[in-house]
DNA sequence: TAAAAATACTCCATAGGTATTTTAT
DNA sequence: ATAAAATACCTATGGAGTATTTTTA
């Protein structure tokens, strides 16, 4: 079973925050089971079980806990990567550059 | 179309390392055809030229050079939180730990 | 009994393969 | 003429849907 994709890790942290996977796959825009299957494959290829399903409430492990703080650097660094590379690509096509929009949500990791 | 997945992102870093689909490929244990439609797709995603191929010798752009090196950082972000993740299961399964092997390529990110 | 997860299928999108063509040196 | 990328086509894996069945408060 290879590496853990990008939508598996988004469908991670939308389960590992709500802990209820009919919400998260509202959420999501996906239909229950295929997000349910979606965990259970995540599990297999980190080879670790993520939740605690022994009770009626679902629950991280503290592996699952550890993915879930994770997965937030994982996404950040893909978001900022491909943000970085569209702003590369702008700046060749029409320099000088638009300086930054004021409207900046939470600053996003200065060059 | 949606945003890049983690295989795009390891195939674009052996592109980009080799300049060299074909031998990318052969490293990555693929076809040729395939990896240059993923290549294509990746730039379709983030929507902006990764490759300049305008000449014989393949080469990146300013954009896909700033995606090679962003790429580096996600796939560390990933390979650290797959590692943790297993770290944590570990623990929790068998106290006290194993002291880390000598052998240790490059040292893993100390928490 | 009710709410949520898991299972059993079916379907289709897409990752990957082979053969071939195009392009640029 | 050659080496590499792109295109055309086919196959198969797996992502996602609906219907249904466990499971546990």
């Amino acid at each position: 079973m290879p590496e853990p994709e990008i939508r598996e890790l988004r469908y991670f942290q939308a389960v590992a925050e709500d802990l209820n996977i009919t919400r998260a796959a509202e959420r999501l825009g996906i239909a229950q089971p295929p997000l349910s299957r979606a965990m259970r494959q995540l599990e297999r290829r980190v080879g670790v079980d993520l939740f605690d399903r022994s009770s009626a409430r679902l629950a991280l492990t503290e592996a699952g806990e550890t993915l879930a703080a994770e997965a937030v650097a994982v996404l950040a660094a893909l978001d900022a990567a491909v943000r970085k590379t569209q702003d590369a690509a702008v700046r060749r096509s029409s320099e000088p550059p638009a300086e930054p929009l004021p409207a900046d949500p939470a600053g996003q990791d200065p060059r």
